[in-house]
DNA sequence: GAATGTTTTCTACAACGTAGAAAATCTACG
DNA sequence: CGTAGATTTTCTACGTTGTAGAAAACATTC
């Protein structure tokens, strides 16, 4: 039986878990993942490489909590709008963590697999669907394809995919034989001055009317 | 200045390119992202690890490559459906891809940034776009969002999250509090029995619907 | 203060990517 | 043929990585 207080087991500095994890997510967005390594954070948290694993089981641990401390970070919807603004907003919540942790996001579509652990917002994204009119059979398979491709959208931002096409990339359109792509040729101009919000927002637009439109 | 024969320049064995790529993929796909290393590569190519870096530069050369090769066998759709057909044989045809080559795909998203080396799939969506009735303002956003989407769905499925529930999973639901979440504690049996490809045709469903109510 | 349990450090090992030098092999030309 | 130059493959070596296992430091309970 443990004891009353808060910590169950204290260690010589007690080195609190969530520290680590902030330090880590720091430092993951500085050095990216290839730059990340489990000696190197020892150093910035000033402890042994070997007491982060001892915590976080191993690298993959810690990686997975990461991921799960970014997705908490996750805003909340104003349930007092109607249910394409709810879906909209939890979208853009979506695009905004990713935006700000562009390194760490990855992570989040890495573990999505196990632990739906923040049953909330999945609750959320239910309760549109339904007031969208969407019947029980078909709200799951919906649900999930909305999180696949809201996700799939925050990574080809962070990605590269989703960015207005480069001096290079143009002139190597213009390059092709004359009538080989007339239509990549003819929307160059419009991929130079590409908006990735405008991207996000007509795929929000497309995801929303369609579910309207499925019922 | 080369000769005119083919191999402008022959090594001692004339280790071939494309015989490692090969090499490279099903190994990838026999030990996933983490057993896959150059020396072992090396080993089963048969030479030396550097002979693989001479050819590839480094190992990030080596997953682009990898990548570009992947996509290189994307199959392509019959000019003669309808946009929407084609569209949809496009995604599916990507799914299939995925679920072919689950650890390779993960390639394809990562180095998808640089290089959208194949026009001819793009000119496709944008051809078909256009039949939509897609202005030419906002066909480029569309195209890339529509990609991104495809991918993340693709993604999701490999990646786990695009599954049927497990029965620990639909236990845990059937745990909690019970008005704490009705929708998703009555839609636990339908998410037992989910279709992730039934996903990927709703996905599509809404896509293309979307995209047709948009113009 | 001794016993027990938890946390942190220390040490060591196998595996990794790859730079740089060397060797092996090919092609071109006399 | 042989020699010169270019290309491809191998060899060696270095610093870095994740982490297993033993040891040490500290906390808690009696």
């Amino acid at each position: 039986m443990p004891k009353k207080t808060s910590r169950v087991g204290a260690g010589p500095r007690s080195l609190s878990k969530d520290a680590i994890l902030q330090t880590a997510m720091d430092f993951m967005e500085e050095a990216g993942e290839r730059g990340f390594s489990v000696r190197k954070l020892g150093e910035r948290v000033g402890c042994d490489p070997m007491a982060i694993l001892y915590h976080f089981k191993n690298k993959d641990g810690l990686f997975r909590a990461m991921a799960d401390a970014l997705t908490a970070r996750l805003e909340g919807v104003d349930e007092s709008k109607a249910w394409q603004e709810r879906l909209r907003d939890h979208a853009r919540h979506y695009r905004a963590l990713a935006l700000g942790h562009p390194n760490t996001f990855g992570l989040i579509q890495r573990f999505l697999n196990t632990g739906i652990s923040d049953f909330a917002p999945i609750e959320m994204v239910h309760r549109a669907l339904a007031e969208a009119g969407i019947p029980d059979e078909t709200a799951p398979a919906l649900c999930l394809a909305w999180y696949a491709s809201v996700i799939g959208l925050c990574m080809g931002e962070i990605g590269g995919l989703i960015r207005p096409a480069t001096a290079g990339e143009a002139r190597e359109i213009l390059e092709t034989p004359e009538g080989q792509y007339p239509r990549l040729r003819a929307l160059t101009p419009s991929y130079r001055s590409l908006d990735p919000e405008a991207v996000f927002e007509i795929a929000n637009d497309i995801l929303i009317q369609g579910i309207a439109r499925l019922r």
